[in-house]
DNA sequence: CTAATTCATCGCAATATTACGATAAATATT
DNA sequence: AATATTTATCGTAATATTGCGATGAATTAG
């Protein structure tokens, strides 16, 4: 155990949560944030503005390359990371269905 | 480590992670979908829904409730949960507030 | 060609998460 | 009082995550 059983779970719930991991940890929450509100793309900057070694920062941007909502491009020796805009969008577009699914019904 | 670096993050930061959270498993996108679109709150039926065990269900159900974003009202032997609204509108405006900061510059 | 720079990856250690059976707690039913 | 129902918690096991130093790979600068 230890593992998540997603095979029992359906592809969407799967991919809301993985969207969610982008989010879940404040590194990447912070990382994001640097990325969607810089006006150009910050790089090895990340490194600076955060207070984690290079090799952490790096895990986190390979985790959110891996869910697919931020991209890089090589520029050798450096990295220029930016937001992926449509997987940004699927995210905003898959909360926001969720968040307004709810309906006040005053059960509890 | 394996432990977070809390500390060194802000308290928005850290809280937008841990909202993240509860979405950040398949069982809890789906208990949290259950809980917002079902008429009434749904109990132990959770249990019946998902695919997992009476004590797995009841830790993610845990877990919800640390974030906060869920209640449960205690009426033995049965709990009744249900989506807390003031977290969950937390939740809308704090993601709503973050997918909207992201301002398009054709960098990458 | 030899640094220097930038970033990814490896290896390790420690904690967190996921999952479940078994059991306990609390009440309603008989 | 004894039993059944419902949920929480404990204990255990396995995998995942977090973090960092050290090292490697790739390119640029000197």
């Amino acid at each position: 155990m230890g593992t998540t059983k997603s095979e029992v779970f359906t592809e969407e719930e799967n991919r809301i949560s993985d969207l969610a991991k982008a989010f879940a940890h404040p590194a990447r929450v912070a990382i994001l944030r640097l990325l969607a509100e810089k006006k150009a793309c910050v790089c090895g900057d990340l490194v600076d503005e955060l207070p984690l070694s290079q090799a952490t920062v790096s895990q986190h941007l390979k985790e959110l390359k891996r869910i697919g909502i931020i991209k890089g491009d090589i520029a050798p020796p450096r990295v220029c990371y930016c937001i992926d805009e449509v997987v940004w969008n699927e995210a905003m577009q898959s909360f926001g269905l969720l968040f307004s699914s709810y309906l006040k019904n005053g059960c509890c």
